[in-house]
RNA sequence: GCAGCCGUAGCUCAAUUGGAUAGAGCGUUGGUCUCCGAAGCCGAAGGUUGUGGGUUCGACCCCCGCCGGCUGCACCA
């Protein structure tokens, strides 16, 4: 179905003729004291043209003809154009929004993304760092095909690199095999750590790992197969982790896989004239093409501005993240075909990201792909410094959901003393859980936040536990309705109170607000989304009883109801969050 | 040094990407339960959007200069 914005935009577009390329939108507007819908199209015209805006806007209302949806539409201030919805307008459409399982979503016209996100460490525990990326990868992947979009999810794993010679190393020479049985990342980290702090001190420990790492480079099987076995145990905690959080991947495909493919992404830089050799490493720099502030290949010091080049080879051979990256973006290229690739990372990688899809443009000028690197801030402790225990480790991702969920079940406890306390466990995974992803979603994700045990599982203000509740208030009402043998007459839309008409106003703009939030790639909108449409349900429930009203307003409340909490719930959904029935 | 990001109410954050009188939550404070879950609702106070200029009908947003913080800057990823 279409959304009340798209129609008066469909309405708008001839009435403005050519608008010269400026395009003809409608906005909800920010203040309902100038009407629900508003257009800044003449003040834009206005400025193209030089002529006076509000004269634009009489002409335009002149060809107008939104009677159906819209009282008269007013100008107003500068040459705003206001839309008030006609309350009739508003049932139909919530007729038809009730009745849609897309709850008024348009389907858009699908493209192909491939979203890269999480990226944790083989022989490493995940962390918080893994936090924001995998919570917005996810976000991202789940809005994406909601909206009829063909999404591809890939798990760029870290199986490769100079840290797997001092893990073979270690794992011949001091591993605990006991210990690997019990806790296998545990044992990885512990002599991955112990090894990398002897060959600090250790010229001959270094040079150990060292031959270590070119054996397995080289295809030397007992390293390979210490190698895949690290792989095999890491892969088993991530699966842990993943089906704990309800994240899914298409695909994982870690550096490694990209290595048959290295060498060739060399050749083809040398041999386009991209990269050439510089003190023994094979780089790219600067073409000159942009000014050499915005050049990504420069870098200036009081003697002006000089290279700084990405390197494609290191000294010794070996090729770096920069080229699996460009192998990688081939392969999703021949296997995907996909419109856009998202890489879901933190915003420190910016300056690299910048590098590698100049490269990649310069290699293949001929491929259109739009590369999207969705960058995002740490997470601080209360202290304002990057988040760790108290004795200064990073927080494990493991931990971590294990307080949230005992914390949860603890106020679920408290509160509700006569529930069995496997339910409780129940409600407080779910809102544990569901707690520590929309904290990490509701900020902006460019900056920092703040992690906050009291602010995030608090039950007022703009939580996953506020928004759980309100949907458990919903669902009590329909327990209730059921209790008493209330039917509700089927399609019945009776709207009369203020209350009600803002509540469907705010759940027509579902539909509205889900596509612009792909677009930017923001999840934190749907978060702003939600906690509106909570709002402004619980102030329908004060101003309008449901169940003690008399038909029509009964079925329809039940109605404004049933939306409310389906569109919580898909909403929350798309944000990887469930909802209890009852907390 | 250069580049990127950030700076908004006492605190934590928004602001539909250039729109109207900058909004929420927490905290402070005044109301509101005989009534579907008060985990709620209705209200008040709280701001020179770091700062100085500029662009324009209009700027938290764009441009230039400062101040402060975070991050990155060739053989780690």
């Amino acid at each position: 179905m279409e959304t009340i914005q798209a129609i008066l935009e469909s309405k708008l577009r001839p009435a403005v003729g050519d608008s010269g390329g400026l395009p003809v939108t409608v906005q909800a507007a920010q203040d309902t004291r100038f009407g629900d819908y508003q257009t800044n199209i003449a003040m834009q015209l206005a400025k193209a043209r030089k002529a006076n805006p509000r004269a634009i806007a009489q002409e335009i209302i002149a060809r107008l003809d939104v009677a159906e949806i819209s009282e008269t539409p007013e100008i107003a201030g500068a040459g705003f154009i206001n839309f008030r919805i006609k309350s009739e307008a508003l049932a139909t459409h919530f007729a038809s929004l009730v009745s849609d399982p897309r709850l008024g979503v348009p389907q858009v016209a699908p493209r192909k993304l491939v979203i890269d996100f999480s990226s944790p460490n083989v022989a490493k525990p995940m962390h918080v760092g893994h936090i924001r990326s995998t919570f917005l990868g996810d976000a991202l992947a789940r809005i994406g095909r909601f909206l009829g979009h063909s999404v591809v999810t890939d798990n760029h794993i870290g199986d490769w690199g100079t840290q797997f010679g001092m893990l073979c190393l270690a794992w011949k020479t001091i591993v605990d095999k006991a210990a690997l049985e019990r806790d296998p990342i545990g044992e990885l980290e512990r002599i991955y750590k112990l090894q990398n702090e002897r060959c600090k001190s250790d010229s001959a420990a270094m040079d150990a790992a060292r031959a270590e790492l070119v054996k397995l480079q080289n295809g030397d099987a007992e390293n390979h197969a210490i190698w895949r076995e690290m792989i095999r145990l890491s892969q088993v905690q991530f699966d842990t982790i993943y089906r704990r959080l309800d994240i899914n991947f298409d695909h994982t495909l870690g550096e490694s896989f990209y290595n048959p493919w290295l060498k060739d992404t060399v050749n083809e830089l040398v041999q386009k004239g991209i990269a050439r050799e510089s003190d023994g490493a094979i780089c790219v720099f600067s073409d000159s093409s942009v000014p050499e502030k915005e050049d990504p290949f420069l870098i200036k010091d009081e003697n002006g501005w000089k290279p700084s080049p990405a390197l494609v080879q290191k000294a010794d051979g070996a090729s770096n993240y920069t080229t699996t990256d460009l192998a990688t973006i081939a392969y999703r290229v021949r296997e995907f075909a996909p419109d856009e690739i998202i890489y879901v990372t933190d915003g420190r990688q910016q300056l690299h990201f910048r590098q590698f899809f100049t490269i990649w443009k310069r290699l293949h000028p001929d491929i259109a792909v739009k590369l999207s690197h969705v960058w995002f801030g740490s997470i601080l402790g209360e202290d304002g410094k990057p988040f760790k225990t108290r004795s200064g480790d990073t927080v494990k991702l493991a931990d971590l959901l294990d307080e949230a969920e005992e914390r949860a079940f603890k106020v679920v406890r408290e509160k509700n003393p006569e529930l069995p306390e496997t339910e409780c466990r129940e409600i407080g995974r779910i809102i544990g859980l569901g707690a520590v992803k929309y904290a990490d979603l509701l900020p902006n994700r460019q900056g920092d936040y703040v992690f906050s045990w009291d602010k995030l599982l608090s039950f007022q203000g703009n939580t996953a536990p506020y928004l759980q509740n309100a949907y458990v208030r919903i669902r009590a009402i329909f327990r209730k309705a059921a209790e008493a043998g209330i039917t509700t007459q089927a399609g019945t839309v009776n709207l009369t109170e203020p209350a009600e008409l803002e509540l469907v106003k705010k759940l027509a703009q579902f539909g509205e607000t889900l596509p612009a939030i792909l677009e930017d790639h923001r999840p934190n909108l749907l978060c702003n989304y939600l906690f509106e449409l909570a709002n402004a349900y619980h102030s329908f429930y004060e101003a309008c009883p449901v169940l003690k009203a008399d038909e029509p307003a009964r079925s329809s409340r039940l109605a404004l109801s049933d939306a409310t909490a389906r569109t919580l719930k898909t909403g929350l959904g798309l944000l990887g969050i469930e909802v209890p029935e009852r907390m």
